[in-house]
RNA sequence: GCCCCCAUCGUCUAGUGGCCUAGGACACCUCCCUUUCACGGAGGCGGCAGGGAUUCGAAUUCCCUUGGGGGUACCA
């Protein structure tokens, strides 16, 4: 096995998880670092909860993450397919392979009786271990079994041995199959179950190198047996801590967003949900913690990935989606939030100014979605003067004065100059700053007439967006 | 219950026996910058879970306790 191949093989029961995200990143990353093959495979044997349309989300959520794969359902590759579901033919073959071989078995148990077993077990306090009662069934009495209606699963026979593997993330692991009694591989419906189709699909799609989450390390044993009683050679595992809640609970719905594609709507940059998500469970060697894919692959050290558990904590999203949202090209980051802005009539502005708007405003964003907060006051006519902003500021008979000089004034005011616009502002404080006015004072009551706020976007360019008319009409408005 | 994993500031982490009086980032606090908010800059607060053992020396090794997480399915 010297090509390195690792592989992300999600579940379509809904929408690809944070928690997915990370470890196909980090398959990802070792697959780029060192030249070999990232797969996508799709694992729908459980029917009933599978749905196409997770599995879409799934591809459009990796897709905007930037995990591209290099084999998988879509895209095709030499050891396909890649969809579980349309790999039902292979598994009873591998199945019947164990049978013949005597190491695996038919069992015909019902759930009551399986309930039954492991009801004394708990009883009597000890670990519940199938009995393994059907693995001596003679040959006739499974005929009269099958004679009495009952379909047989197929049970892999655990041998009792002390199992070890060295995980690369955690080290010696070792398990005392005693304790782990003989499984199911084959449904009674003649579906495989997780474990033996993992196997089988690792080995014959020659997956190298297994990266998956800690909630795997007690099926890692069940599997190496498995590859052990096919002949077939082990690749390597490493498990990785899990994301937690703040509450150190598994991070489900009601912590909030789970899903990339919720991450998406809300406003954060999959650029900031990849640089975040590395950070779990990794480190820069150079202390710098923004970095994009390309300089964390760079960076990226197998070895040095931290094997305890990490809680997801969106203080530091925040600040990292913000830092994205400040050095994405602005054009960019127009585009972004666009779909965000819907609420408003965005055919009020020209591009130029839709683009200038977005650029006065992105710097106190933290996700895309604050925009909508923020810029009310460029459209529409009249605007929304705050009550606070109407009792402190405008009401005071120096922004009275202030406005009505600034009236009088405006008319051969030039509007499409910036730097015009700042000598404008600048004349108008220092007029009002021989009166004893503190330009600050002067500024607000500016700011408070136009927009109905005392704080936000630069001021000068806040009056070049909304035009002369615009301004004399607000500034009359807000002295009567 | 049984099995397994994990344990450095509130959080993410650096640290692999002396470079540690434990470093960085986020958050928080203070100050500076400033026509507001913010950004940015400069400081500050804050941690090796507890107990043994090994060693001249332990955040780093070993053991126990405690705490957290995972598994215990004919789910994946």
């Amino acid at each position: 096995m010297d090509e390195i191949r690792v592989r992300i093989a999600p579940s379509p029961s809904g929408n690809l998880h944070v928690g997915t995200a990370r470890t196909a990143l980090f398959n990802y990353l070792y697959a780029k670092k060192t030249g070999g093959k990232f797969v996508l495979r799709i694992e729908d044997t459980d029917l009933e909860r599978s749905n196409p349309e997770f599995t879409q989300n799934i591809y459009d959520s990796l897709k905007a993450l930037g995990l591209n794969w290099d084999e998988g359902p879509d895209v095709g590759g030499p050891y396909g397919p890649y969809q579980q579901s349309e790999r039902f033919d292979i598994y009873p073959e591998y199945a019947k392979k164990l049978v013949e071989a005597g190491y695996a078995y038919e069992c015909y148990c019902t759930n009551e009786e399986l309930d039954a077993e492991k009801q004394s077990s708990v009883e009597n306090k000890v670990a519940h271990v199938y009995s393994g009662r059907c693995a001596t069934l003679s040959k006739a009495e499974k005929e009269e079994l099958c004679a009495n209606g009952r379909q047989p699963a197929i049970r892999f026979k655990v041998p009792n041995k002390e199992l070890k593997f060295n995980d690369i993330v955690k080290g010696e692991l070792k398990f005392d199959t005693g304790l782990i009694g003989d499984f199911v591989i084959m449904k009674s419906n003649g579906t495989p179950t997780y474990n033996f189709a993992v196997v089988i699909d690792d080995m014959e799609m020659k997956i190298s190198h297994i990266l998956r989450g800690e909630d795997h390390i007690s099926n890692t044993p069940k599997q190496i047996m498995i590859y052990e009683a096919l002949g077939a050679e082990v690749p390597r595992f490493g498990h990785l801590g899990m994301i937690l809640a703040p509450d150190r609970s598994k991070l489900s719905k009601r912590h909030g967003a789970t899903a990339v594609s919720e991450f998406v709507e809300k406003g954060y940059l999959t650029e900031a949900l990849v640089n975040f998500v590395a950070l779990l469970g990794w480190s820069p060697s150079d202390g710098q913690e923004i970095k994009s894919i390309d300089e964390i692959i760079a960076d990226f050290r197998i070895d040095a990935i931290s094997s305890s558990n990490s809680i997801f904590e969106y203080d530091k999203l925040n600040w990292m989606n913000g830092q994205y949202i400040k050095k994405m090209p602005i054009e960019e980051l127009a585009e972004k939030i666009r779909p965000f802005l819907s609420f408003y009539d965005l055919s009020e502005l020209s591009p130029e100014k839709y683009l200038k708007m977005i650029e006065i405003t992105r710097e106190p964003l933290t996700i895309l979605s604050d925009i909508v907060e923020d810029v009310p006051y460029f459209f529409g006519q009249d605007v929304a003067i705050e009550p606070e902003v109407q009792a402190e500021v405008l009401t005071l008979d120096t922004s009275k004065e202030i406005l009505n000089y600034l009236l009088a004034q405006i008319g051969g005011w030039d509007f499409e100059n910036e730097e015009k616009m700042h000598e404008q502002l600048g004349e108008l404080r220092n007029y009002f700053k021989e009166k004893g006015i503190k330009p600050k004072d002067t500024m607000w009551a500016v700011r408070a007439a136009v927009t109905g706020r005392v704080k936000g976007a630069d001021i000068s360019a806040v009056l070049m967006i909304l035009g002369k008319e615009k301004v004399n009409y607000r500034i009359q408005k807000a002295l009567s």
